[in-house]
DNA sequence: CCTAGATCGTTGGTCATGTCAACAATCTAG
DNA sequence: CTAGATTGTTGACATGACCAACGATCTAGG
């Protein structure tokens, strides 16, 4: 009955905004782990699914890690079987990241996970008033967050 | 023009909430940190000017906060004329934690910088939107931040 | 009264994470 | 062909949260 976060701090969306991205952090690590995996390797199977051909740059530039952290991901995650690395023969400096059929398998049961931490967690929600949340946090995306910028420019004109 | 995110991570409003929280966060704390303090400081004067009598172990909850770390927060803010602590005489175990005069111009100082923050980050948002999104946010914080759900009580019910 | 257990603030250690600089290998431009 | 830029990799570093243990103090039970 002591512990209330003081009403000044609740009154701004941007304290909310980031407390709860926090919980959905931890909410969502908890649960890859169950898994064995992290949402990390989520985000990376994500990348491979939708472009092609990706090389280790242009997945930490889509997804805003650094360069140095991916490598100790993609390492878990070839040694998961997940994705295989590949020298292009192109430009022998870049490893082209490839989803190996383990990897569509883990991404699908990932996908689901996803989606039932999404249900779970906007719970309280209404569909309609997830689809306004979602409208809402991708126009603030579409602004401060780089890489959003140009996939959400298509979304957003829907 | 490659760095694009996948749509499919774009489409989950807890993938935007966890990558807007985290941004947030980092602008705030640069920002403050240019006016020689930290977002916590704001939180703990903030929890201050509400309540009365505060101890540690009240602050620490009120706000989620480790214990530990919270000793080393009230140690800046000590020091720089912030706040006193002083042993509660009816239990020398606590010490209650009060502002000081120094520490009230702080508060209204860093009230500014978050009302400005705030501007700044929902400018892509209309008023209505702003009001929409507190509410939706508030809504999800009495789910899941505990620390939330005793204060929120009282403001859903308007 | 007095002893056992609980609570408060404090300290220190540990661990996960993100950031950064340097490096070898390779490509590109002049 | 050489100088500079780029790619992936490694390791150092700071940061911050988390946890366990500790002394001081309070509380309950005998």
């Amino acid at each position: 009955m002591k512990n209330k976060t003081p009403e000044e701090l609740i009154a701004s969306p941007v304290f909310l905004l980031k407390r709860l991205g926090f919980k959905a952090k931890e909410l969502h690590v908890d649960a890859y782990a169950d898994a064995g995996v992290h949402p990390y390797h989520y985000a990376v199977l994500a990348t491979l699914a939708e472009g092609e051909r990706e090389t280790q740059g242009a997945i930490a530039d889509a997804l805003d890690y650094d360069r140095g952290q991916l490598v100790g991901i993609l390492d878990e995650m070839e040694e998961q079987g997940l994705v295989e690395r590949r020298r292009d023969p192109e430009d022998r400096r870049r490893q082209v990241v490839v989803m190996t059929p383990e990897g569509r398998k883990a991404l699908t049961k990932m996908r689901a996970l996803s989606k039932k931490l999404d249900d779970e967690f906007l719970r309280p929600l209404t569909p309609e008033q997830r689809q306004q949340l979602q409208h809402l946090l991708l126009a603030l995306a579409l602004e401060h967050v780089p890489s959003c910028q140009i996939t959400g420019a298509t979304l957003v004109a829907r």
